[in-house]
DNA sequence: ACTCCCTTCTAGCAGTGCTAGATAATAGAG
DNA sequence: CTCTATTATCTAGCACTGCTAGAAGGGAGT
């Protein structure tokens, strides 16, 4: 029976384009814009059929937030692959993380500040977080020495957060943000 | 005429029992359960009285902020000042910033997610959040070396204020937050 | 042709921040 | 003490939110 195929095609189609309406909307006016009702009128179907997605607006944010996730880990792959030098891997890697968070405000905002049921460092942790976490650490390993690299990834993407989290909230100034980035890696690498 | 002096006073003392509700309410149950409704239903006046202190929720959320910001600059400056050594002042500064984030989670949040028209580096930024990135400044000034003692600073903070939120969103173990701070001073220290 | 089932929709609930217009309380003038 | 002007406060409501129950639609299998 190949209509049920059919109809399970589209319905996946369906879903995707969900996202993607959700993930345009925030990314053009911000997630308070990101309503079910413009969600739906954007997908053109009725509110209710959202529900038969996803179990909320909040399940709709975080499947962006894994796209999100996907996105970076691949970006951050591709730069610290670029050089076999490790400090201007680590930098490669600090510069993608940091320009990604810029790019897309939004997207790293259903990342990290929304999105709480996303949970890192457990046993059901999504595959693209703990792949994203994994080029963070291989970066970072060559400069760990005696320290847990893990633990040292943990701090380095800490500093990296709040960088980003800091300048996004006009805690920081962006136009000393590359000094800043300099000078964290500074420390990293000494 | 007393009589205006007495209404002002009694006017400043309602604003004061806002802001405080907001910040119990919030403490308690979460940003989300502070409505204007609930607020109103506390200080026992109605809803359009907010309006008359305030010129909205997050108008409301930024006072709760403010006085945030002036709770942790205290913090930070009774921790710096406890001990000569600036090694034990930075890791005591560092240890009295994730504690104070960690005993109020929804005070750190109306101060740092939320609150977004409470500018930092600019010249009408409000004292207590100077107050606070001094402290810091101060701290962090015996191992700048060479580096811009603001700069590291910045720095230092976002490391902070990085481990503070992705412990916050369950994406850091907890029980290994005294291992990266440890490590953390480490590699300002060095 | 006729059920049956699954999909989708219309309509509505309880809640939100915020505000216009009515009302109550008070101050000053006669 | 009375009356008016002003201020403070409230009631009622708007437009919106996420979400859901129950009706209506349209193919599938007998």
């Amino acid at each position: 029976m190949p209509i049920r195929e059919r109809r399970e095609r589209e319905r996946t189609e369906r879903e995707r384009r969900i996202i993607t309406a959700a993930r345009e909307l925030a990314e053009a006016e911000g997630w308070d814009a990101v309503t079910t009702r413009r969600l739906a009128e954007r997908i053109e179907y009725s509110q209710p059929v959202l529900y038969s997605h996803f179990k909320g607006k909040d399940a709709i944010m975080a499947a962006v937030a894994l796209e999100g996730f996907a996105e970076l880990a691949a970006r951050m792959r591709a730069a610290r692959t670029v050089t076999p030098d490790p400090r201007a891997s680590l930098a490669a890697v600090a510069e993608a993380y940091t320009s990604f968070a810029a790019a897309r405000p939004m997207l790293y905002e259903a990342m990290f500040t929304n999105a709480v049921d996303l949970t890192f460092a457990s046993e059901d942790t999504p595959a693209p977080l703990q792949a994203g976490f994994a080029e963070l650490r291989e970066a970072v390993h060559p400069f760990a020495g005696t320290d847990d690299p893990a633990l040292t990834a943990e701090i380095f993407w800490a500093a990296l957060h709040g960088l980003v989290t800091l300048t996004r909230k006009h805690r920081l100034r962006p136009e000393s943000h590359p000094r800043r980035l300099a000078l964290l890696l500074h420390h990293f690498t000494a």
